[in-house]
DNA sequence: GTCTATACAGAGATAGAC
DNA sequence: GTCTATCTCTGTATAGAC
């Protein structure tokens, strides 16, 4: 067996279960029994547990990132053409747009993107900070991009309304868990806004609670990124 | 020892102990240790390590939504006194002040509230579940309040921005952790905002960078509160 | 070089002595 | 009620097969 496909089997399985389950309860031995390896495969390979798993994000974030550059530094580009700053909306479009079409292209995308909801609120958080490495350059020119288009926000207020964007924004992706917390109050919110139904549906049959739809997915890709700028903009605008 | 004295021992310690390490990361030996009884002792007061986790959560959550219970219900009886119905900022804040007041109300909170950010995005997902069973009926009556003050929204918008609210909150009440993500932002801001610092420090001596200053506790806990609420209910409104 | 088999320390859990 | 002994399973390290 060559290098590189026994290092992508493992990373394969690795992103798999590590998105279902997280970090501490995916166990080595899980991975190398799906990857089709020997246990200690993955600390040739990689090292340790937590080097796997630095590599498992690494091989997603960086052409995330690049797409994320890439649509910032063009709507960067399209404001100058015709001599303007751009926009609040713009920018905030430009981080959120790749985040949610990457996570929704494709399986492992949004394994993977399923995984970072869950690593980056869990240690160890050596993985955070080599997250927000690859993230850095995209930081400096967002923060820097938002500052003109905000220019009367002083920078403590700029950095939270930034940080509170971000907290949506993992949170939202997060929505892709099977496990998540959405519909839980979805369940809530059908239970307490029980008066509601009527106006809804129209009249006769087929009423019934469409009890298992998930918050995210009712609409679009295109419009839960609508929706989550729509947010965003007015709260940095606020 | 008697019963409560060495179950309060033990919580205390896992609360002091989960919190710094998360919840895999921290041994029941440690916790043990820390409290000065024996390792069997969690499992024979608590059942398992996760029971105890559910137990350390619940004696903390159950006083913190009884304050988020009554401000909001305050909120909604001063409105109709008034023959109003509450704003969307009153409902907000009801629900952000509580929290982060109680983040910052003593050592042991700020403790639990470092835990829970923790915890939600960790598994075992079972805390998650318990965790939404103690807010549920905050939730309902919020979520109600909400359609009420917001009423030319869908119920599928106003959920969603809803979540993204608690999104924003869950984020923020994690920056009260010491290995916050917002540190490193914060860093990089400096720098990307490499020409703001001479209009702030003044002239001479002493424009040393802040490097260490967190974003949160530049501000009183009020103004912080101030903030999120002003995003939020900018970004229900929108 | 690539991989397997295996040993090892430390984890949570549990049964039973006290 | 408390504690000791012990069980299984974890991540990791190493020796050696191919």
């Amino acid at each position: 067996m060559n290098r590189v496909g026994t290092q992508k089997k493992i990373l394969d399985a690795a992103e798999k279960l590590l998105a279902h389950n997280g970090y501490h309860a995916t166990t080595l031995r899980a991975i190398t029994a799906e990857a089709g390896v020997n246990v200690a495969a993955v600390n040739y390979h990689f090292g340790s547990k937590e080097a796997l798993l630095d590599n498992v994000i690494e091989r997603r974030i960086v052409p995330l990132n690049s797409a994320r550059m890439e649509m910032l530094e063009s709507v960067r580009a399209d404001a100058l053409t015709r001599g303007r700053r751009p926009s609040v909306r713009d920018l905030m479009h430009a981080f959120v747009a790749p985040t949610i079409s990457f996570r929704d292209s494709g399986k492992g995308a949004r394994n993977f993107i399923a995984l970072v909801g869950r690593t980056l609120g869990e240690p160890p958080s050596a993985v955070q900070h080599s997250f927000f490495r690859f993230m850095e350059p995209f930081i400096k020119l967002m923060l820097g991009s938002l500052k003109e288009a905000l220019p009367e926000l002083s920078d403590d207020l700029l950095l939270l309304r930034f940080h509170l964007s971000v907290g949506m924004l993992v949170y939202t992706i997060r929505m892709a868990d099977e496990s998540d917390i959405l519909g839980q109050t979805r369940a809530l919110s059908d239970i307490g806004n029980k008066t509601i139904g009527k106006s809804k549906g129209g009249s006769g049959v087929g009423s019934k609670a469409p009890a298992k739809r998930p918050v995210d997915t009712a609409n679009t890709t295109e419009k839960l990124v609508d929706e989550v700028v729509n947010f965003m903009t007015a709260g940095m605008e606020a």
